[in-house]
DNA sequence: GGAGAATATAGCAAATGTGCTATGCGAACG
DNA sequence: CGTTCGCATAGCACATTTGCTATATTCTCC
């Protein structure tokens, strides 16, 4: 297969691509921001999974949406994805 | 009691605290976090733990670093200090 | 349209997080 | 001192997440 993160690349630009990706709720923005990690890692889910020691259908399930992960989990997708996360409390802007 | 952030303030003003605070490892770092969010939003661990309705003791735990909480709860507690949760996954940097 | 890659879903056991009650400990205050 | 307040810890039941195998679905490419 040609590269994932092309891949992901090209379909961002595909405008109704697009408007599905990012129009989600925000109960999914923490899916996005770990598929995020993962394609711009250049990794498939498999990949991924094995690096984390596990299987494809968890990260699946990540980046679902279906489950809020722990920060344990979290913490083991950076190490394999080479980011640093980030977690902080900001306060809540006026307007959007 | 005076006002919690008052106090926390104060304390972090004392070189002593202030170090046994900051110098804590990167396994810490969400814990501090936490009560960063806690103390800035002026309340104490049940006081949060109302909002939250749950227990002063969760909070207790969660703030000692001893669980990796899930995203629900990191939600939660951004509701009940009226902040914004942000989790994102970024590029090491090279040097400190 | 078939093959293969990548992703999604199901269902179960095990691990971990959460809620709760009770209790200990130290600091501040009368 | 004794009391109150804020925080820490223990131990248990319950809820959720995680790991796993297997299988379905979707997409690309030939």
């Amino acid at each position: 297969m040609s590269n994932v993160r092309e891949l992901h690349e090209k379909w961002r630009r595909d405008p109704e691509y697009r408007e599905a990706y990012d129009e989600l709720g925000p109960e999914f923005e923490l899916a996005r921001v770990l598929i995020e990690a993962r394609t711009n890692a250049g990794l498939t889910q498999a990949q991924l999974a094995k690096r984390m020691e596990t299987t494809q259908s968890v990260v699946a399930r990540l980046e679902s949406g279906r489950v809020r992960p722990s920060t344990r989990t979290l913490e083991k997708i950076a190490r394999c994805t080479g980011t640093r996360l980030r977690i902080s409390f900001e306060p809540v802007r006026a307007s959007a």
